[in-house]
DNA sequence: CCAAAAGTGTTGCTGGTACACCCATGG
DNA sequence: CCATGGGTGTACCAGCAACACTTTTGG
């Protein structure tokens, strides 16, 4: 078998190249959206695709995409979890590629992403409005939301969603949004304040021609915690 | 950059290697076990660990998992299911090695494993009775018993651990086992029958000295769901 | 005074938990 | 007849679902 003078990284067995995928969510105007980067090389040139690339050598798997993220879009600073990792042999036309995907929650209000290095352009999409997509991110995406509401039920991800100071009228949107379902107010609020969690900062916010709401704040910042 | 003659596998970049190593679970005399080789080779040599090995260029990562199972332990035919994926730089001394973790369920009947190719000896660990690990064995093991406990709740996976036909008793038992506390008898009953999963087969079986239990089997072999 | 979202309790139902005795069999 | 696990029903309690009106504000 010949030596490839050009390239430099040799091994005894054949390897498969590592990336990190990362679908970011938030909620835009009562929807569910991903962010999504439109690609400037090939394969799938001009293509929507998450944002990801190759694991470097002295770096971990969160890192790879946390820093992926921050590279491509600009954002950083987002609630981060692994999701799956996707390896059939032929999910990349120029060579082996296996991909450990992570999703990613963040307020939509911090988030100003910007197209960097590898993104020719980046944008929000609603989950019911996606473009064509490259690789098997379809299906990465369709995995995410659906441990995302898988965990709406069992775990404390909404508050992924939350700046620092919400209502309890944004925290109950969040979920309608996620779950596509309307909730009764008062049930939800006994139940979310049951679970305590958050609390009243004392403050209130006014946002319309409306009584204005009691501002609350988590607990335990940063945390994901398990309940029931 | 030096070429190396011997190595004939070049790429442009770096490249991790990657594994799956799988945490085999099954119930063994009221315990839940976990089947583990000795390593054969370096490094770690001599020392206790999951089954596993490297992804092959043409395969997908869960027939990797199956091969090397098969490879190593001569088992075939578990329920398998992806776990995590562990990569960080240094959780290999030979070279920066990223594992697809799996853990797999099989009732401890249908398995008589033996040691093939890389293990030295194969054998079941009883969870409370774990030896020195290879590699971050130990965490991988760890995180699969709390997933199994997880899903205990939510799923069917209690199934994989039952042959084709099997006794009220036999199930619970199994419930027991992996929650680790006893649970009333009517309730069990009452609570799976209504799941309606498994139906009677009309015979029974005697075991003892006492009165014969009722055989019964899942309505949809193979199936995990999800449930409530 | 009108529009709009905030805020607030009670009732019924359902599902989970606690609990004790008789049955079929082999030795 | 004794030991062993198999098999069965009820009563209570807690947590979830359904449901409507008053409050505060800006225009």
């Amino acid at each position: 078998m010949a030596n490839h003078p050009m390239k430099p990284f040799c091994y005894d067995y054949p390897h498969p190249a590592v990336t990190t995928d990362i679908a970011l969510f938030t909620i835009r105007e009562e929807r569910l959206a991903v962010l999504l980067i439109r690609r400037r090389a090939a394969p799938f040139q001009g293509c929507w695709a998450l944002p990801g690339g190759f694991v470097e050598m002295d770096e971990c798997l969160e890192d790879c995409a946390l820093r992926e993220l921050a590279e491509e879009t600009g954002v950083t600073g987002v609630y981060l979890e692994q999701l799956y990792t996707f390896g059939k042999p032929d999910r990349d036309p120029r060579e082996r590629i296996i991909s450990v995907t992570y999703y990613a929650l963040a307020p939509s209000e911090i988030l100003s992403p910007v197209a960097g290095s590898d993104a020719a352009e980046v944008a929000w999409f609603a989950m019911d409005a996606l473009p064509e997509l490259a690789f098997d991110h379809r299906e990465v995406i369709a995995l995410a939301q659906q441990r995302l509401r898988a965990k709406l039920d069992y775990s404390t991800v909404a508050f992924g969603f939350m700046q620092e100071e919400f209502t309890l009228g944004e925290l109950q949107k969040v979920y309608e949004t996620i779950r596509g379902e309307a909730l009764d107010k008062r049930n939800f609020r006994k139940h979310i304040l049951a679970l305590d969690l958050i609390g009243e900062t004392g403050t209130s916010r006014r946002v319309g021609n409306h009584r204005p709401a009691k501002l609350y704040r988590v607990q335990h910042p940063g945390a994901v915690l398990y309940i029931k």
